[in-house]
DNA sequence: GTCTATATAAGGATAGAC
DNA sequence: GTCTATCCTTATATAGAC
């Protein structure tokens, strides 16, 4: 399914693409997109600036690339936190959970993918709304459902799903690993301020 | 108290300090601070790039004085904000709405404002983080006052003032002029939604 | 698939005239 | 305070050897 290697193993040198990849994820979070040169990449992978043209057409691509892989794997991630339960109570709090802790956790990798997307071009950015529309879906039918089963009260869905979702993409914004709390932590917290924001009653 | 004009009117052109800035928080704000040119900020400003070195000693610099300018603005606000009540639900009622109201109106500005910051000088930097503190201390006191008032309860007084600010913050991001909701929709509705965070009993 | 070398372009900033 | 002209550096991307 994915047409790239799993960015997530360690210790034995990967291979070329995959050091690139995490190069660039590093690269861009760091000074985003247009502050990053293909030198900043290709060095940090360890090879020449040439060599990463042998795997990537250009800079941008390389950004779409990760952007799309990026958001296949929220999409994948936020469907499998609903299908474990029917009742949106849950759904939302194990979405709200699984969304923010992830953020928390890759917060480099997801700040490339929330802030970055200025940098594609007209196609490419495209096909990542659609990803990302996708992804609002599952979050509006569950706020949706709650509502229509009485367990959620808001005077906006469409609203308040969206605040849900811009709460847990902000974590990785502002999150950092030597700071106050653990991912964990804050996906339990925002677990319940998304339910109360949703107007749970439970 | 501010070096700058405020950047507001519009009818007949403004001193050229004036045009630069807006046509640099446009910039920034679309393509980044390192994806604008200081000729793409010149030019739309109305003249050549070397008349913005009379104004600005580089680019850094003029995204600093924008930051500044915005930062500081965002400060007297909210403070403001809290000045006219005691009462914490009242207050964080009021913050909410007018933080999430202005980030909706200048969204282009605020977008600069929060998401440019690593372009800037770690000098700079620094300057822009110690006012972006003093806001937090605002948010975060009005939160703490509410619950020893038993007018708010939360497990997590911090965590949740950050998120009441991180959810303003992030209406930069995707509010769009064109979009669904105006400016005072998005920030009624947030309102609620942050006096629901905070576990206003009200 | 990786390297060295380089083409070609663009960007930040300055000099000096008006 | 604004302009034209330009210096100097850096950047993306390619050519061609190994």
């Amino acid at each position: 399914m994915l047409t790239m290697p799993v960015v997530s193993e360690s210790s034995p040198s990967p291979d070329a693409r995959t050091r690139l990849a995490r190069a660039a994820v590093e690269a861009f979070a760091t000074r985003g997109f247009h502050g990053t040169t293909t030198r900043d990449i290709s060095t940090a992978a360890g090879m020449s600036p040439a060599a990463l043209y042998v795997h990537h057409r250009s800079k941008e691509e390389l950004l779409f690339e990760l952007s799309r892989v990026g958001h296949l794997r929220v999409l994948e991630m936020v469907r499998e936190s609903v299908a474990g339960s029917d009742d949106p109570v849950e759904q939302l709090g194990i979405l709200v959970e699984d969304f923010v802790r992830d953020h928390a956790v890759v917060h480099t990798g997801a700040r490339v993918i929330n802030y970055e997307l200025a940098a594609l071009s007209e196609e490419h950015l495209a096909e990542i709304v659609a990803i990302r529309h996708e992804i609002d879906l599952v979050v509006r039918d569950v706020i949706d459902r709650g509502v229509a089963a009485g367990v959620f009260h808001t005077p906006d869905a469409h609203m308040t799903a969206l605040a849900v979702l811009s709460l847990g993409i902000d974590v990785a914004r502002w999150f950092r690993d030597e700071g106050r709390w653990t991912p964990d932590q804050v996906a339990v917290h925002y677990r319940l301020l998304a339910l109360r924001m949703a107007g749970s009653v439970a």
